[in-house]
DNA sequence: ATGTTAATGCAATTCATTTGCAATCCAAGA
DNA sequence: TCTTGGATTGCAAATGAATTGCATTAACAT
């Protein structure tokens, strides 16, 4: 995939909602985490861009604020381990991040355009059977799973020229 | 996971078979490429560890012979492209490579434990009728996965202390 | 108001992986 | 067998994501 991100033209069926900004910083007041002008720059970012961003894409797309990218890497695992956010892995070395959003503990799939890398939310998932099943033979516990589709979106579609990057 | 290949109790139910390494220097000479030294011995490693592994601990097992680490990379880089070798991510920043055995297409997933850091091959996988209807759905040609297990091995679970490390 | 402690900025570091380039080796043809 | 061009290698340097040490700053409970 060239550009991950260059093409934002996603389906937002799901967690259309923006969680509020004071909902998320009552979050972080619940597990002592101070409220400082990163971190809500930060939220507001994910709150918006409702799909996966990338530590530079979110630190580039903080607005009207300014702050060391070190502090958006730090935020980022901060927030991961408080449950607040999800990290998603596309395989190319970047890790990527979603607002957690309540009622919804984030675990879902992704289609990336391999072409373009225009990126869908995926409803479906590995069947929780299969996996409990797993589990059961090879005696392991607390399994979860990672999971990505990779192929190539109807834009990028050979067949009589379409946008290919 | 803190060393992801320090317990090698893996289960090799499948693909047993060791492919005889001239069978694999033909491959690369149908594919008009040249059989050197470095290369023959980074195919007898994977031929003899059937079981996903980095660069590094390819490099590391050259047996009574060394090679740049960066040719390991290449190498893997090519034999990739050629198909005769996997990359599988366990999303801890490291890829790992596995040999394709011919009439396997090296389609197959992974049971990794997050304490030690063993790896299961895994049968299951995810139901191809889910994918082709996925890709029906979002309009995506061509498409693949990505899927891995985490979980806790027998070994490493609670329980009247096992080895956890 | 103020002290404790988390959080930040900045620079340096780590680690996987890639790359430029000159030297070398393989394999095919003379 | 000798020659030779292009693939391959070694080595060192570069890249890029992510982390970290440390001094400074800012939150917030009291």
């Amino acid at each position: 995939m060239k550009d991950p991100c260059a093409n934002h033209s996603h389906s937002h069926r799901h967690r259309l909602i923006q969680p509020a900004l004071n909902e998320l910083t009552d979050q972080l007041r619940r597990n002592a985490r101070k409220i400082t002008a990163p971190r809500q720059a930060i939220l507001n970012v994910l709150r918006r861009h409702q799909h996966p961003l990338t530590n530079r894409e979110i630190h580039a797309a903080l607005y009207g604020f300014e702050c060391d990218l070190a502090t958006v890497y730090r935020n980022l695992n901060t927030l991961e381990d408080m449950g607040m956010v999800r990290r998603f892995d596309f395989g190319d070395g970047t890790a990527r991040f979603e607002l957690v959003t309540e009622g919804d503990d984030g675990h879902h799939h992704h289609l990336v355009c391999t072409r373009c890398g225009s990126v869908e939310e995926v409803e479906d998932c590995f069947p929780a059977e299969l996996e409990a099943e797993l589990a059961r033979k090879h005696g392991f516990q607390q399994v979860s799973h990672k999971l990505e589709f990779f192929g190539i979106c109807p834009k990028c579609q050979p067949r009589r020229a379409g946008p290919s990057a």
